[in-house]
DNA sequence: TTATATACCTAAGAAACTGAGGTATATTAT
DNA sequence: ATAATATACCTCAGTTTCTTAGGTATATAA
């Protein structure tokens, strides 16, 4: 899978948004979760996500818990304390580089229509 | 000058569009624009932004002038015939990505009030 | 039985940065 | 005078984050 070269940086904060809202996904499926909110758009790469994941873990943002379904292994993520926090710096960081994007790209825009 | 971990990749697009609208800008002035355009938010350091050029200078997308002001040289890039054709693609691909960002950031928003 | 879907993973290489350095002139502050 | 800041270009080592391509294994559909 692949899509965008704009992705870089922001595999982390997608992460972190869909657990916040789904408690506890596997990374599959998040694959498909992105691919079909974006309808086909954004396509998460398995060598993007998996690093991504372990690297969170290892920040102490996300904590794993492995189940068995019909013979196969899933891994699932949800957040911890400290990932709670994390996803509303990271969302806020998003918005404000979208933001500032907008008055790159979109300079007549008025404020009150920004993101 | 350092600041997003999110303008990887979506540094072309800012440069290529600052030059559509600007005509011809020399590398320093880019960076002043953009902090300036972003109430300081975004900051382009010149080990991203001088290679950055270089490289779409070798890709035919840009050419440069060299002139002399108060014994200091500049060096103004200005947009080639495909760097004109390359903003509106690159501009397409960023529109697109942020609606899809949206999508998973905000998935309650309706289609009409996005980006 | 072969391909696709599900489900995890790693590792080499590429690409785009950061951060720190270098050179040089002009201006402003001490 | 001199030191610091602003202007103006540049490179390069190292880091991060991705892509691409591989590997393992089970379940299901063709």
């Amino acid at each position: 899978m692949s899509s965008n070269a704009l992705i870089k940086g922001s595999l982390q904060t997608i992460i972190l948004k869909l657990l916040e809202e789904n408690e506890k996904m596997y990374g599959y499926e998040i694959t498909q979760k992105v691919k079909e909110l974006t309808a086909g758009e954004i396509k998460i790469t398995e060598g993007a996500l998996y690093p991504a994941l372990h690297k969170l873990e290892a920040e102490g943002l996300l904590t794993t818990e492995i189940q068995q379904v019909d013979n196969r292994v899933r891994k699932y993520y949800s957040l911890t304390k400290d990932g709670h926090k994390e996803v509303s710096s990271k969302l806020a960081e998003l918005q404000s580089f979208v933001e500032s994007m907008q008055r790159i790209i979109n300079p007549g825009l008025k404020p009150e229509f920004s993101l």
